[in-house]
DNA sequence: GCAAAAGTGTTGCACTTACACCCATGG
DNA sequence: CCATGGGTGTAAGTGCAACACTTTTGC
């Protein structure tokens, strides 16, 4: 096709303009809802063919990547000034770069070349409804994942497959652990896991009996009671027991 | 940090050069190894700092993506330049962008920063010593996956990741049955998947019988013998009895 | 005592493991 | 008739789903 044959060249190499797009999740407790962080581009910047109506057009949180930072220090950068927490879990997801995908930058770029890294976050915090996130041009607010509505581009798509990750990732690796508070009960992490995974993901005695067995919660010995019924143990995810564990095949469903 | 408030706005929006790289399988059933492909750059291209020496300098297979065409399909036309085989199975692997990261490009974008999409394949081919890569003016050959030398940069780290990739996929989706002839005996489908994932990865009859109460491996009714020994069935995939199971947690093991 | 919340125990079924064994063919 | 490769069967052990049950607290 081409008429080089150095596998390296290509018929045209393009300058891209690289971002980084998030999907951004956090487990509200209280509400018992998944939430995800979306924003709304001010109108001035939608240059969607479709976006002839008042109602915000959503997108996920972006930002372009520097000449100085990796696409993952980008994403890092842009978590802190959406939400302004160090509480998180983050992994890359998938990079798209169609040719006839649009920017979501706004102005420079337009035409340009355009590339996206998209990443995964998982946000900790005690009280997640204080996780008011910083408006600034474009406005960001919290939705309730069940219910996001139609996003730029393909953006939805980008969405389901974040929580896709998510799930497996939360049935095959502990990274409740390195989002949920320092010590927690098993009804806690029990309510954490059904907000992702769903009512019927599993019986709460078997969740349970499974956990301890697997031997990397420590019992702190203390108690915590919540009103009327038995106090609750606390307990503690042990990095230390688990590392055996690191890289196997574990369930936790 | 930076002193704009629009969180689409960064400190240096940098251009890129975007490349893929794959991560090419293929397994010789003959011979029973996993390979993998790899090309030595000319020497003339060469910017390493360490390589003073005249062993060749081995690396992922690669090319720049071009104005026109997305990642996937600069990695789709690599895979067909470098083995010349559509029969294949291609998945995307990670992107790295650290700004220190040096191209591999040559000449060009000497000092621009560099972005790499990596890809995993997974060749078939009825005789995979068959598939002479084509030499061009960078040296390509197949290495034993178990005896690959250094590479340059990270890209060590990129074939065991795709290797470990390529494990998950096999145990937990039909990726094989998209590269497998399309009829195949049950003792050929467990050499290949020793192969891929080693001697001990399960008893011949237990792995039999799992795959066939799965109940996807429709039986063609045709026998095939290799000199002594009992003829064997001839099974054939059966997408549609496979539906069912798709997105669902399966295990071959 | 009673409701609420936490925690324990039991039972049946399905599946895995590790083998031993039988079948069909070529020389 | 035996070596070779294909194919079947089975007994012990493991894991999990479902559900009933006991314990400890506040009121």
């Amino acid at each position: 096709m081409s008429n080089s044959h150095d596998i390296r060249s290509v018929p045209t190499p393009a300058g891209f303009q690289v971002g980084v797009d998030a999907v951004i999740f956090t487990v509200d407790m209280s509400a018992s809802r998944l939430l995800v962080l979306l924003g709304a581009a001010s109108h001035q910047f939608v240059e969607t063919a479709t976006a002839a109506s008042d109602a915000p057009n959503w997108h996920l949180p972006g930002t372009l990547v520097g000449a100085s930072e990796s696409p993952e220090s980008a994403a890092r950068s842009l978590l802190w000034k959406t939400t302004q927490t160090k509480n998180l879990y983050l992994e890359q997801l998938y990079t798209f770069g169609e040719p006839n995908r649009h920017s979501p930058q706004a102005g420079q770029g337009h035409g340009a070349r355009y590339l996206s890294v998209s990443y995964l976050a998982l946000l900790g915090g005690n009280q997640p409804q204080a996780l008011t996130p910083v408006n600034q041009d474009c406005q960001l607010a919290w939705h309730i994942f069940s219910e996001v509505p139609t996003l730029t581009f393909d953006q939805n798509k980008i969405i389901n497959y974040g929580y896709a990750r998510l799930r497996n990732k939360l049935e095959y690796s502990p990274i409740a652990f390195q989002i949920l508070p320092e010590s927690f009960t098993l009804s806690y992490l029990y309510q954490f896991y059904t907000i992702v995974l769903g009512e019927n993901f599993s019986d709460y005695s078997n969740f349970r009996s499974r956990l301890l067995k697997l031997g990397f919660l420590q019992d702190t010995g203390l108690k915590t009671s919540r009103g009327a019924g038995r106090p609750a143990t606390l307990y503690r995810f042990d990095r230390a027991a688990f590392a055996p564990y690191k890289d196997k095949p574990l369930v936790f469903v």
